[in-house]
Order: structure tokens, then sequence, then C-alpha cells
DNA sequence: ATAATAATATACAATATGATATTATGTATG
DNA sequence: CATACATAATATCATATTGTATATTATTAT
């Protein structure tokens, strides 16, 4: 087949695909998912996702610190508790079409 | 915080889950995630790909056997070509979903 | 104030598992 | 034989996940 120039737009295309693979990574983790699955109802605190989602303390800890680093969620602290909440719309809004794609 | 049993459709949600990231992580790589947004406009030989994406034969071909791996691609010979399309209704759902997310 | 406790985070080690690109070669079709 | 595509072999470089132990911050009780 007869080669031309790529598009000019593979650049943009590029950009636009590294900023949306960054956040299907993180969407990738069952647990991680899960957990923003639940924050997408409203916020929770960390203990009521252990409570919910069956996943031990450290390891909670640590898939919530994975989405603070992408910064798919805020984070809001009352008394000793800490409250997690879906910050991205653009996340809010992947979970919605996941959930009703997956969850039937 | 007092603990109660798990919620009973923990099995279920983290079933749903696991089918969804399987998804997620076939699309959370840059070069298989412009493959498919270019299939998500029509089928296309790989030798087009190669041209639109400017992604080299042998690496092409990898990610596709990944995406057929998956089950996301479905393949159609013509001569000495093969069009790839994509397969999964709900991939074709999510990726307009991404398009209009992430690329405006 | 101090101590004890609850809620959450972090550090670290151990383990398991992999992703990606490149070069070279194979296969099917015309 | 040339074209279009796939696979294999290799090299490289990395990461994901879990568990145990400990640290931090805030509350409550003394």
């Amino acid at each position: 087949m007869k080669k031309t120039k790529p598009h000019l737009d593979i650049e943009a295309m590029r950009s636009a695909a590294s900023e949306a693979t960054a956040v299907l990574r993180a969407l990738s983790n069952p647990d991680r998912l899960l957990l923003l699955c639940q924050l997408s109802q409203g916020e929770k605190s960390v203990s009521e996702l252990e409570v919910l989602l069956d996943i031990r303390q450290p390891t909670l800890s640590q898939q919530l610190g994975v989405l603070r680093l992408e910064e798919l969620v805020d984070t809001r602290r009352d008394g000793k508790q800490i409250f997690y909440s879906v910050k991205d719309p653009k996340v809010l809004a992947l979970l919605g079409n996941l959930y009703s794609l997956y969850c039937p």
C-alpha cells in the first residue's frame, strides 16, 4: 500500500490518548474501580469503603493513594475520618458509562 | 467504626469489575487506544492503521493481537489485506464516551 | 496535660508478573 | 516473487500487589 505522510493531528491525538490512558490505567484495577464506583454514589470514609468492599486497610489506603496521585479523588477530613469523593468530572462520566454497560 | 458483614452483592460487583477491568486494561495503552479510536470510525486494514498512527508493522501486529485475544476486534480478510473492526458494542460505546471527554 | 484509642497513611520487603520494542523470519495471497 | 500480515525470539526495563509493622492525626477519658 502506498504510504502518505502521517496526518498532522497525530500529535494532538497522541496527547489526548496519553491523558485518557492515564485515567484508564487507574481504573483498570478491580479494587480501584470498585472504590470509584462506590465514590461515584457520593463521598465515603475509608472505613466505610473498607466494609463495603472487604479490602484490608493498608491495601485500601494504598489504592486510594494511587487515585490521589492521579488526582481522580478529593479528600476531606472530618475529625478522625477522611472522606473521599470523585474529583474529576470526566471520571464520573466514565464511571456512569461503565456502570450502565457492565452492571445490569 | 463498627464493622458489619460485607454486602452480599460483593461477588457480583467483583465479577462485573473483573470483566470491566479486562477491557480497561486493553484500552490503557496509547497505541491500542488510538487503534480502537480509528476502528470505531469504521473498519481499516493493517497498512491503513500503520500509516494513520505511524506505528511500525510488527508492533502494530502485536497490539492488534492483544485486542484479538481480548476479543475486542473482528478481522476479515480481503485478498492480501486484513481488515479490523470493533467487535464488542460495549467497547464502541466506551470509545464514544472517551472521545467526547478527551478529544475536544 | 497525658494516656489510650480510633482512623488513616506510609515504609518496606517479599513476591509475582509483564510490558514494549526490535530484528528476523514465517505464511498466505495474488 | 512481491505484498500484506503474523509470529517468534530476544532484550530491556518495570511494576503491581500484598503483608507486616509502624507512624500520624485526632478524639476521648483521666
